[in-house]
DNA sequence: AACCAAAACCAATTCGAAATTGGTTTAGGC
DNA sequence: GCCTAAACCAATTTCGAATTGGTTTTGGTT
C-alpha cells in the first residue's frame, strides 16, 4: 500500500465535495463508505473531516451522518426542552417583552375583518359563563392580534410561546368562582388594546399591551 | 345484560374523571380498556366520550389517544412548517419587532462576562478573514445578546427565529469579496449596540439594535 | 518504543414492522 | 330498526435491529 499523506486525502476530500452531487440536506456518505470510494482508510478520513469541520465546511453527528456547511443550532424549537428551562416568570417576562411589539405590528397591519374578530373575541370574554370558557376566547383574542400582525413567523413564535405558557401552567385547575367577575381587570384592558389597534395607533397598541400582561404579571405574582 | 341508558354511561364516566389517578398528561385509558373496566360497551362509550369531548372536557386523537382538557393548539413549533410558510422581508420584520426587545432585557441584566465576550465577538467580526467567519461571529454576538436577556425563553424564540432565518437564507452564497470591507456598515452598529448594553441603558440598546436591523434591512433590498 | 491501519466496541440516531389507539363499517341478534 | 360486538381502517407509538460517528484495542511494521 503506498503512503498516502493526509495532504492527499483532504485534496481527495475536497475535490470530492466540489464535485459529488448531494441530497439535498448536503449529506455526505457514511464515513467507512466514502474512505472505500475515496480509497484511504477511515481514519485518515476522519482526520481530514475533522480539519473541515474546523473550517465550517462540514459537521458531523453521532448517528445521524455528515453534512456540508455549518452546524445547525439545535432549535428544532423543541418546545418540551423550552418548557423544562423556563418558569411562570420568565414566561411573563418573554411576554412583556413580545407581545407589545405584535400588537404594534396588529394595530399597522390588521384587516377590518380582524378587528371585528377581536371585539367578538372580547365580548364573548367578557360573556363567558366559566373560567375555561373564558380562557379560551382571551387565547383567540390573542392569537386573533398575531394573526393580524400579517407576518407568519411573529405569529409562529407567538404560537410557540403560547404552548410554552399553557404546558408551564398545565393543570393550574382554577376551582375559584365559576366565571370572572364581572369587574375582571382583563376586560377593560382588552378595550383599550382592540381600540389602538382600530386606531391604528401602534404605540399605544404596544404600549395598551404592555400594561394589560404588566397586570397579569401583578395579579399573578399575587397568587404565588 | 341489563339496558344501560346514555345517562348512566356518561355518569359513569364523569365520576370516573374525577376520581382516576391520571398521568402527568392526563391522558385516559385505551377505549377499549376503559369501556372494560365500567362494565359498558365501546360504542356506548365513545358516545359519552363525544358528549364530552363537545363540552371540552377532553379530547381525543387517532393513534394518539384521550385526554382531558381542550385539544392544544398544533404549535409543536415546527421550524420547517414555519421556513415554508414565510420569506426574507417577513424574517427581517420579525427580527425589527423581536431582537430589540431582547437588547432591551439584555442591557438590563447582562454579566460583565456576557458583555466581555460581545466586546470579542465584536472585534472577531470586524477582524474576520471571511465572510464565512464573520457570520460566525455576528451570529454569536447576536446570541450572547439573546443569552444576556437571562430569560431562556426569550433565547428559545430567538433561537427559532435565527433558525427560520438561515434556512430562508440557505445557499446564499457570498461570491463577493473574500472578506467585509473595513466600513462595513454592521461594524458600527454593534459597537452601538454593546455600548448601550454596556451602559444598561436598555432605551438605548433596543434603539441601536432596531437600527441596525433596519440597515441589514435596508441593505437587503438593494439587492434584490 | 512509536506509529499506523484495521477491527472491534460504544453511544446516538434512524428505520421499519408490529402493536396500539381512535374512527368506521359490517354482521348478527333481538 | 336498533343495538352490540367484531372486524376493518387510518394515524400514531413502540421497540429491536441496523446504521452512523466516536473511541479504543489489536496487531503489524519500522
Amino acid at each position: 500500500m503506498i503512503e498516502i499523506t493526509d495532504a492527499t486525502v483532504l485534496t481527495r476530500l475536497r475535490d470530492f465535495l466540489a464535485t459529488a452531487a448531494l441530497p439535498d440536506d448536503g449529506r455526505l456518505p457514511p464515513e467507512r463508505e466514502l474512505a472505500q470510494s475515496l480509497e484511504v482508510g477511515r481514519a485518515a478520513l476522519r482526520k481530514a473531516l475533522a480539519t473541515l469541520q474546523s473550517e465550517g465546511v462540514v459537521w458531523r453527528h453521532v448517528g445521524k451522518g455528515t453534512f456540508t456547511g455549518e452546524r445547525p443550532i439545535d432549535t428544532v424549537a423543541d418546545i418540551n426542552a423550552m418548557v423544562q428551562r423556563t418558569n411562570p416568570l420568565e414566561v411573563m417576562g418573554a411576554r412583556i417583552a413580545f407581545e407589545p411589539e405584535v400588537a404594534r405590528c396588529a394595530a399597522l397591519h390588521a384587516t377590518a375583518g380582524q378587528v371585528a374578530e377581536m371585539r367578538s373575541c372580547m365580548l364573548k370574554a367578557q360573556q363567558a359563563p366559566t373560567w375555561r370558557q373564558y380562557e379560551q376566547w382571551d387565547n383567540r383574542l390573542h392569537r386573533t392580534i398575531g394573526e393580524a400582525s400579517q407576518n407568519s413567523l411573529l405569529l409562529g413564535l407567538l404560537d410557540t410561546l403560547n404552548a410554552v405558557r399553557r404546558a408551564v401552567t398545565w393543570g393550574r385547575l382554577r376551582d375559584t368562582p365559576l366565571r370572572p367577575p364581572a369587574d375582571h381587570h382583563s376586560f377593560e384592558e382588552h378595550a383599550r388594546i382592540v381600540a389602538a389597534i382600530a386606531d391604528r395607533d401602534g404605540a399605544g397598541a404596544a404600549d395598551a399591551m404592555r400594561r394589560h400582561l404588566r397586570s397579569v404579571e401583578s395579579h399573578m405574582r399575587d397568587r404565588l
